[in-house]
DNA sequence: GGACACATGTAACGGGTTACATGATTTC
DNA sequence: GAAATCATGTAACCCGTTACATGTGTCC
């Protein structure tokens, strides 16, 4: 009744409850942990969109307890199930990608070359932790024990994206750090030029 | 006098004016053209964020005329100059990732192999559009007369990050159509979780 | 007894998107 | 004369964020 679409987010939710039951608490955390790779998104309202699914008749709740603590628990219904599965069937919308760093890196100006560093070391450092997200979740997999190993091998075509994404920024970033070092204090306009045309040969040409 | 901080749009619209003057079609056009691989933003709002830069004193307007018909120049004021030479100077946001279509991959029935492959193919078509871009670039960068020739040694540095961060896309998504084609139809479990942690133990291996 | 994790929210605010609107000018 | 592009917007809507609020149970 309330009405108006589900929101991806609203399907995020539900393709956890698709996998099993969780109580709120859980689910938000997962959203965080797991799906927030690929979608992030803040707590406070995913509370808030548990409820919509339920009045929406696509998940039921479930009084439970842990110890003499109350929680909600969730769980997927028939008609959430059908309405996930068409969603999925659909084509999702391509990635998204913003990054302020790299905008300022653009315009920080070529006296500075501190500013532009910092803007390089923000990005490295973004790499190094999803790099370190990336070997904590191989080492889950690998495990006998892993979570969910029915899930394993799609887990592991999810996990190669995450992982060989950020090992192409680490890595740029590496070569943008020692690249931006050897720019010379006062911006040497012809030899810079033939030094960023280099730069841009040197990749086509790995091909 | 409006006040209420300036927006990282505001920002980015304030580093193009930092390069030249523009009228505001133009400006807008280059948004959507450069800028945007890094700061994606629509355009119907860019004109009144452009206003705003005029009313806080960071940008000046002229009345300009292309043939009979009126338009809009924009150029920065030393205010503007300095504001953004400060805020250049601060480390920026790192990078922001959003994809519906892995995590639709993420969840896509094991059985309907055709959904999973959609959404790569999604991902794929991305990369390739965004490495023709980049082969467009590419050619303007290394042509003799290409603009702006003095920023060329910064936008090389940005020009491998939208390289290799979407060659590693494009490889990905190959890599990925041929695993799961060769998924079996019944999802197998035991081989399936083999086949998963091969794939994460090679991607590791080839550190 | 205090800190910390569990568990669930509310309120205000705002940036951004989509969709629509409009007129003028060049091109075929 | 129509179509495309130049040039500039308006209006409505909403998803999401930040910041704050609150109580409970466990552990040391």
């Amino acid at each position: 009744m309330p009405s108006g679409g589900l929101t991806t987010t609203h399907r995020a939710l539900l393709c956890l409850l698709a996998v099993r039951a969780w109580s709120a608490y859980e689910l938000v955390g997962q959203m965080g942990r797991s799906v927030g790779v690929v979608w992030p998104r803040a707590r406070s309202n995913l509370y808030a969109d548990l409820k919509r699914l339920a009045a929406e008749g696509l998940a039921t709740t479930e009084e439970g307890r842990t110890g003499r603590r109350r929680r909600t628990v969730y769980s997927i219904t028939a008609t959430g199930r059908d309405e996930l599965g068409r969603w999925l069937a659909e084509p999702g919308a391509a990635p998204y990608v913003e990054c302020e760093a790299l905008l300022k890196l653009a315009f920080a100006p070529q006296s500075s070359r501190q500013a532009a560093l910092a803007q390089v070391a923000v990005i490295a450092g973004h790499a190094q932790e999803r790099l370190a997200l990336g070997r904590r979740l191989a080492e889950e997999h690998l495990a006998a024990d892993g979570p969910l190993p029915e899930r394993l091998h799609v887990n592991a075509v999810l996990w190669r994206f995450l992982w060989f994404q950020h090992r192409a920024m680490a890595d740029w970033a590496q070569w943008a750090r020692e690249e931006i070092e050897q720019w010379p204090d006062t911006a040497d306009s012809p030899s810079m030029r033939r030094r960023g045309q280099r730069a841009i040969r040197a990749a086509l040409d790995e091909s």
